[in-house]
DNA sequence: CCTGTATATGCCTTGACACGTATATGCGCC
DNA sequence: GGCGCATATACGTGTCAAGGCATATACAGG
Protein backbone atom coordinates (compact mmCIF):
# COMPACT_ATOMS: atom_id res chain seq x y z
CA UNK A 1 0.00 0.00 0.00
CA UNK A 2 1.53 3.22 -0.95
CA UNK A 3 -1.11 5.27 -1.62
CA UNK A 4 -2.33 8.77 -0.56
CA UNK A 5 0.70 10.52 0.13
CA UNK A 6 -0.17 14.22 -0.25
CA UNK A 7 -2.92 15.96 1.39
CA UNK A 8 -3.81 17.05 -2.36
CA UNK A 9 -4.92 13.63 -3.21
CA UNK A 10 -7.12 13.56 -0.03
CA UNK A 11 -9.15 16.30 -0.93
CA UNK A 12 -9.70 15.71 -4.49
CA UNK A 13 -11.99 13.12 -3.45
CA UNK A 14 -15.35 14.84 -3.24
CA UNK A 15 -17.26 12.82 -0.84
CA UNK A 16 -14.13 13.37 1.42
CA UNK A 17 -14.85 17.14 1.07
CA UNK A 18 -18.42 16.45 1.98
CA UNK A 19 -17.33 14.51 5.48
CA UNK A 20 -14.97 17.52 5.90
CA UNK A 21 -17.47 19.96 5.40
CA UNK A 22 -20.27 18.72 7.48
CA UNK A 23 -17.07 18.16 10.29
CA UNK A 24 -16.53 21.93 10.66
CA UNK A 25 -19.60 22.65 12.13
CA UNK A 26 -19.11 20.19 14.96
CA UNK A 27 -17.78 16.72 15.47
CA UNK A 28 -20.13 13.54 14.03
CA UNK A 29 -20.33 9.97 14.72
CA UNK A 30 -20.49 7.50 11.59
CA UNK A 31 -23.80 6.81 11.63
CA UNK A 32 -24.70 10.83 11.69
CA UNK A 33 -22.43 11.57 8.87
CA UNK A 34 -23.60 8.02 6.89
CA UNK A 35 -27.21 9.47 7.16
CA UNK A 36 -26.33 12.98 6.61
CA UNK A 37 -24.86 12.58 3.40
CA UNK A 38 -26.33 9.49 2.32
CA UNK A 39 -23.49 7.49 1.92
CA UNK A 40 -23.45 3.85 2.50
CA UNK A 41 -21.76 2.82 5.66
CA UNK A 42 -18.83 1.25 4.79
CA UNK A 43 -17.86 4.32 2.17
CA UNK A 44 -17.86 6.72 4.93
CA UNK A 45 -15.76 4.05 7.56
CA UNK A 46 -13.73 4.05 4.28
CA UNK A 47 -13.09 7.66 3.86
CA UNK A 48 -12.56 8.57 7.66
CA UNK A 49 -9.53 5.79 7.69
CA UNK A 50 -7.89 7.59 4.70
CA UNK A 51 -9.02 11.08 6.75
CA UNK A 52 -7.55 10.06 10.11
CA UNK A 53 -4.31 8.52 8.38
CA UNK A 54 -4.06 11.77 6.11
CA UNK A 55 -4.59 13.65 9.66
CA UNK A 56 -7.52 15.24 8.57
CA UNK A 57 -9.34 13.72 11.38
CA UNK A 58 -9.17 12.14 14.68
CA UNK A 59 -11.79 9.89 16.46
CA UNK A 60 -12.89 9.85 19.89
CA UNK A 61 -14.57 6.66 21.78
CA UNK A 62 -18.07 7.07 22.83
CA UNK A 63 -19.61 4.04 23.78
CA UNK A 64 -20.06 2.07 20.37
CA UNK A 65 -19.78 4.87 18.72
CA UNK A 66 -17.22 6.99 17.69
CA UNK A 67 -16.90 10.90 17.22
CA UNK A 68 -14.85 12.27 14.58
CA UNK A 69 -13.95 16.13 14.48
CA UNK A 70 -11.08 17.98 12.43
CA UNK A 71 -7.45 18.62 13.04
CA UNK A 72 -5.91 21.88 11.94
CA UNK A 73 -2.50 20.97 10.72
CA UNK A 74 -3.39 18.99 6.65
CA UNK A 75 -5.64 22.33 6.04
CA UNK A 76 -2.21 24.34 6.82
CA UNK A 77 -0.25 22.76 4.67
CA UNK A 78 -2.28 23.37 1.74
CA UNK A 79 -2.34 26.95 2.82
CA UNK A 80 1.05 27.30 3.28
CA UNK A 81 1.38 25.88 -0.70
CA UNK A 82 -1.32 28.47 -1.81
CA UNK A 83 0.53 31.18 0.00
CA UNK A 84 3.40 31.33 -3.12
CA UNK A 85 0.81 31.95 -5.38
CA UNK A 86 -1.02 34.31 -3.46
CA UNK A 87 1.72 36.68 -4.01
CA UNK A 88 1.12 36.28 -7.63
CA UNK A 89 -1.97 36.53 -7.39
CA UNK A 90 -1.99 40.11 -5.25
CA UNK A 91 -0.33 41.09 -8.73
CA UNK A 92 -3.93 40.69 -9.99
CA UNK A 93 -5.48 42.27 -7.79
CA UNK A 94 -8.00 44.07 -9.94
CA UNK A 95 -9.51 40.41 -11.20
CA UNK A 96 -9.45 39.28 -7.59
CA UNK A 97 -11.82 41.96 -6.43
CA UNK A 98 -14.39 40.96 -9.36
CA UNK A 99 -14.18 37.69 -7.96
CA UNK A 100 -14.62 37.97 -4.51
CA UNK A 101 -17.51 40.86 -5.05
CA UNK A 102 -19.22 38.09 -7.39
CA UNK A 103 -18.66 35.34 -4.43
CA UNK A 104 -19.02 37.46 -1.51
CA UNK A 105 -22.06 39.73 -2.77
CA UNK A 106 -24.01 40.50 0.42
CA UNK A 107 -21.15 43.60 0.87
CA UNK A 108 -22.38 46.24 -1.77
CA UNK A 109 -19.68 48.17 -1.14
CA UNK A 110 -16.01 47.38 -1.45
CA UNK A 111 -15.62 44.91 0.94
CA UNK A 112 -11.89 45.05 1.60
CA UNK A 113 -11.63 42.00 4.13
CA UNK A 114 -8.60 40.11 4.89
CA UNK A 115 -5.79 38.31 3.64
CA UNK B 1 -13.19 15.15 -22.15
CA UNK B 2 -14.49 13.52 -19.36
CA UNK B 3 -14.16 14.09 -15.65
CA UNK B 4 -11.47 16.79 -14.31
CA UNK B 5 -14.61 18.80 -12.65
CA UNK B 6 -12.90 20.12 -9.77
CA UNK B 7 -9.76 22.23 -9.14
CA UNK B 8 -8.97 19.82 -6.29
CA UNK B 9 -8.24 16.95 -8.93
CA UNK B 10 -6.41 19.01 -10.99
CA UNK B 11 -3.92 19.88 -8.03
CA UNK B 12 -3.75 16.53 -6.66
CA UNK B 13 -1.00 15.75 -9.56
CA UNK B 14 2.22 16.27 -8.46
CA UNK B 15 3.91 16.79 -12.02
CA UNK B 16 1.01 19.36 -12.22
CA UNK B 17 1.93 21.25 -8.87
CA UNK B 18 5.20 21.30 -10.07
CA UNK B 19 4.29 22.82 -13.43
CA UNK B 20 2.68 25.64 -11.34
CA UNK B 21 5.79 26.24 -9.25
CA UNK B 22 7.68 26.79 -11.92
CA UNK B 23 5.66 29.30 -13.52
CA UNK B 24 4.94 30.93 -10.34
CA UNK B 25 8.64 32.88 -11.22
CA UNK B 26 7.37 33.89 -14.50
CA UNK B 27 5.97 32.81 -17.62
CA UNK B 28 7.39 29.69 -19.57
CA UNK B 29 7.59 27.50 -23.04
CA UNK B 30 6.84 24.00 -22.79
CA UNK B 31 10.55 23.21 -23.81
CA UNK B 32 11.90 25.17 -21.00
CA UNK B 33 9.18 22.79 -18.67
CA UNK B 34 10.44 20.46 -20.26
CA UNK B 35 14.08 20.54 -19.36
CA UNK B 36 13.55 22.35 -16.49
CA UNK B 37 11.19 19.57 -14.53
CA UNK B 38 12.91 17.01 -16.68
CA UNK B 39 9.41 15.69 -18.06
CA UNK B 40 8.78 14.15 -21.64
CA UNK B 41 6.78 16.68 -23.69
CA UNK B 42 4.06 15.01 -24.03
CA UNK B 43 3.32 14.47 -20.63
CA UNK B 44 3.98 18.61 -20.18
CA UNK B 45 2.01 19.17 -22.94
CA UNK B 46 -1.11 16.62 -21.70
CA UNK B 47 -1.00 18.19 -18.61
CA UNK B 48 -0.48 22.06 -19.76
CA UNK B 49 -3.77 21.30 -21.62
CA UNK B 50 -5.37 20.11 -18.23
CA UNK B 51 -4.44 23.19 -16.26
CA UNK B 52 -5.23 25.31 -19.10
CA UNK B 53 -9.05 23.78 -19.54
CA UNK B 54 -9.14 23.85 -16.00
CA UNK B 55 -8.51 27.83 -15.69
CA UNK B 56 -5.06 27.48 -14.01
CA UNK B 57 -2.81 28.89 -17.08
CA UNK B 58 -3.06 30.18 -20.28
CA UNK B 59 -1.07 30.25 -23.44
CA UNK B 60 0.54 32.93 -25.39
CA UNK B 61 1.93 32.13 -29.06
CA UNK B 62 5.34 33.37 -29.41
CA UNK B 63 6.01 32.19 -33.17
CA UNK B 64 6.46 28.11 -32.84
CA UNK B 65 6.54 28.52 -28.46
CA UNK B 66 3.64 28.76 -26.43
CA UNK B 67 4.33 30.77 -23.44
CA UNK B 68 2.21 29.39 -20.26
CA UNK B 69 1.42 31.25 -17.31
CA UNK B 70 -0.51 31.56 -14.44
CA UNK B 71 -4.06 32.89 -13.56
CA UNK B 72 -5.12 33.47 -10.58
CA UNK B 73 -8.77 32.38 -10.17
CA UNK B 74 -8.70 28.65 -9.53
CA UNK B 75 -6.17 29.50 -6.71
CA UNK B 76 -8.69 31.68 -5.38
CA UNK B 77 -11.54 29.06 -5.88
CA UNK B 78 -9.11 26.66 -3.53
CA UNK B 79 -8.50 29.97 -1.07
CA UNK B 80 -12.27 30.06 -0.61
CA UNK B 81 -12.67 26.34 -0.17
CA UNK B 82 -10.08 26.50 2.48
CA UNK B 83 -11.94 29.84 4.54
CA UNK B 84 -14.45 27.52 5.97
CA UNK B 85 -11.87 26.14 8.06
CA UNK B 86 -9.63 28.69 8.94
CA UNK B 87 -12.11 29.48 11.26
CA UNK B 88 -12.21 26.24 12.50
CA UNK B 89 -8.44 26.43 13.16
CA UNK B 90 -8.68 29.67 14.73
CA UNK B 91 -9.83 27.87 17.64
CA UNK B 92 -6.79 25.67 18.18
CA UNK B 93 -4.00 28.73 17.88
CA UNK B 94 -2.12 26.70 20.65
CA UNK B 95 -1.89 23.81 17.87
CA UNK B 96 -1.10 26.26 15.58
CA UNK B 97 1.44 28.02 16.79
CA UNK B 98 3.16 24.43 17.68
CA UNK B 99 2.77 23.63 14.10
CA UNK B 100 4.38 26.63 12.76
CA UNK B 101 7.15 26.96 15.54
CA UNK B 102 7.77 22.74 13.80
CA UNK B 103 7.60 23.79 10.41
CA UNK B 104 9.77 26.99 10.62
CA UNK B 105 11.85 25.77 13.12
CA UNK B 106 15.29 26.90 13.84
CA UNK B 107 15.32 25.26 17.10
CA UNK B 108 16.67 21.14 17.46
CA UNK B 109 14.16 19.81 19.86
CA UNK B 110 13.06 16.40 20.63
CA UNK B 111 11.37 15.16 17.93
CA UNK B 112 8.80 13.75 18.63
CA UNK B 113 5.55 12.58 15.88
CA UNK B 114 6.10 13.72 12.70
CA UNK B 115 3.16 14.66 10.79
C1' DC C 1 -24.28 -15.68 26.89
C1' DC C 2 -27.21 -13.90 23.20
C1' DT C 3 -28.93 -10.35 20.53
C1' DG C 4 -28.91 -5.98 18.37
C1' DT C 5 -26.49 -1.85 17.13
C1' DA C 6 -22.36 0.68 15.58
C1' DT C 7 -18.30 0.64 13.05
C1' DA C 8 -14.44 -1.49 10.58
C1' DT C 9 -12.42 -4.47 7.11
C1' DG C 10 -11.82 -7.78 3.05
C1' DC C 11 -12.60 -9.03 -1.68
C1' DC C 12 -13.83 -7.97 -6.25
C1' DT C 13 -14.98 -5.13 -10.05
C1' DT C 14 -14.76 -1.03 -12.51
C1' DG C 15 -13.23 3.07 -14.26
C1' DA C 16 -10.17 7.06 -14.37
C1' DC C 17 -5.91 8.78 -15.29
C1' DA C 18 -0.90 8.99 -16.12
C1' DC C 19 2.61 7.37 -18.98
C1' DG C 20 5.30 5.77 -23.17
C1' DT C 21 5.70 5.60 -27.93
C1' DA C 22 4.45 7.07 -32.18
C1' DT C 23 2.58 10.38 -35.09
C1' DA C 24 0.28 14.69 -36.42
C1' DT C 25 0.07 19.77 -36.75
C1' DG C 26 1.96 24.40 -36.88
C1' DC C 27 5.45 27.61 -37.94
C1' DG C 28 10.02 29.50 -39.60
C1' DC C 29 13.63 29.33 -42.67
C1' DC C 30 16.36 28.21 -46.74
C1' DG D 1 7.96 23.57 -51.40
C1' DG D 2 10.73 20.90 -48.37
C1' DC D 3 13.23 20.54 -43.93
C1' DG D 4 13.47 21.04 -39.02
C1' DC D 5 12.07 22.56 -34.63
C1' DA D 6 8.34 23.16 -31.11
C1' DT D 7 4.16 21.51 -29.52
C1' DA D 8 -0.05 18.79 -29.67
C1' DT D 9 -2.67 14.54 -30.03
C1' DA D 10 -3.84 9.37 -30.56
C1' DC D 11 -3.52 4.82 -28.97
C1' DG D 12 -2.42 1.09 -26.00
C1' DT D 13 -1.23 -0.26 -21.32
C1' DG D 14 -0.67 -0.51 -16.34
C1' DT D 15 -1.92 1.07 -11.88
C1' DC D 16 -4.59 2.44 -8.24
C1' DA D 17 -8.42 4.26 -5.85
C1' DA D 18 -13.54 4.11 -5.06
C1' DG D 19 -17.77 1.57 -4.59
C1' DG D 20 -20.72 -2.49 -3.60
C1' DC D 21 -21.46 -6.31 -0.87
C1' DA D 22 -20.50 -9.43 2.62
C1' DT D 23 -18.63 -10.13 6.90
C1' DA D 24 -15.87 -9.33 11.05
C1' DT D 25 -15.12 -6.91 15.42
C1' DA D 26 -16.66 -4.12 19.38
C1' DC D 27 -19.74 -2.87 22.73
C1' DA D 28 -24.35 -2.44 25.50
C1' DG D 29 -28.17 -4.45 27.69
C1' DG D 30 -31.31 -7.95 29.01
Amino acid sequence: MKSMESVFEIIAEPNRRAILSLLVSSQQSVGEIERRLRMPQPTVSKHLRVLREAGFVESRVDAQRRLYRLKPEPFQEVDAWLDRFRRFWSEHVDALERHLDRMDQSTPKKGKTRT
